[in-house]
DNA sequence: CAAAATACCTGATCGC
DNA sequence: TGCGATCAGGTATTTT
């Protein structure tokens, strides 16, 4: 599932397959994707042509001309690959931008949960879910202060803490797992009963670890692949995410995977510190 | 208001 | 073989 370190890939090889192409035509086989008018949304964009992509945590956007902006959303299974307008349709293909070249962008996404909407630029921090987002991990606004303070205020788990994107925005489930083992909190621990001085190390691990996931061009555990069809390179580098009840790289005892809030979470009860809440 | 639960989706997997 | 049930998970929405 494209988390920060995915998305990112995906801009950075995206950009070279279309930046400064005009669109011509806009196709939309399953109009959900689009989350606003959909007429308006294929008329605005004709004549466009691709400028730039900024990325903010998990959300893509596509500098167009006249000012506007594409904010796309990958959720689960999101993925662009650049085709010819001819190549025929594939199975989960549910929109397509026909380039005046006669080369088409084609977003594809199996379980349909993507988003993506057309807004002026410079107006994207007002769109539901990006309005609320917490300071990107990799942004200067995620200081270890900042992280300190905002779990201080937060009565939950830091499991499902890292997964709130209003506290930090970038991490999901995989790298959620693998930075607690990293900085060795057990996931059930209260967010805001774990020390400053292990908070410091868990600030560093994030930035760390998805510096390192982008440097390695993503996990894929699914199905991601980037614009230019390639897997991830970080699945060698997971340590707890998919590896239930094998040793633990650090102490050789198995690790666990139990439920949290809903979520699949695997860890280390060995060596991974549980922080409970003073009042116990 | 914060936190928890549910809905949205389809494919893979499992038990019978 | 086939079929229903279960799981996977990011975020919007609803409920508590």
């Amino acid at each position: 599932m494209p988390e920060l370190a995915e998305v990112e890939t995906v801009r950075r090889t995206l950009l070279p397959l279309i930046q400064n192409k005009v669109i011509a035509k806009v196709i939309l086989w399953y109009p959900k994707i689009v989350a606003t008018d959909h007429t308006a949304f294929s008329h605005q964009l004709v004549g466009k042509s691709i400028v730039t992509i900024d990325r903010y945590a998990k959300f893509l956007e596509i500098r167009l001309s006249g000012h506007l902006t594409l904010v796309s959303h990958l959720r689960m299974e999101g993925k662009y690959r650049l085709t010819s307008q001819a190549t025929p349709k594939e199975k989960h293909d549910h929109v397509e931008f026909v380039f005046a070249d006669g080369t088409a962008l084609r977003y594809n996404d199996v379980r349909k949960f993507g988003r993506m909407q057309l807004v002026p630029t410079g107006q994207e921090r007002t769109l539901t879910g990006i309005n609320k987002l917490g300071p990107d991990a990799l942004t200067p606004a995620f200081t270890t202060k900042y992280l300190v303070a905002a779990l201080h205020k937060k009565k939950k788990n830091i499991k499902s803490t890292l997964l709130d994107q209003t506290v930090v925005s970038g991490l999901g489930n995989i790298y959620a797992d693998e930075v607690l083992w990293r900085a060795k909190i057990h996931p059930l621990s209260w967010a805001d009963s774990i020390p400053a001085s292990r908070l410091r190390i868990l600030h560093d691990d994030i930035v760390r670890l998805l510096k390192a996931a982008i440097a390695a061009g993503g996990t894929t555990v699914h199905s991601y692949l980037d614009a230019s069809g390639r897997t991830g390179g970080f699945q060698p580098q997971l340590k707890v995410y998919g590896h239930a009840e094998e040793p633990c790289e650090r102490c050789q005892r198995p690790l666990v995977k139990i439920k949290v809030n809903a979520r699949g979470t695997t860890f280390c009860p060995h060596c991974q510190k549980e922080y409970l809440c003073p009042s116990y």
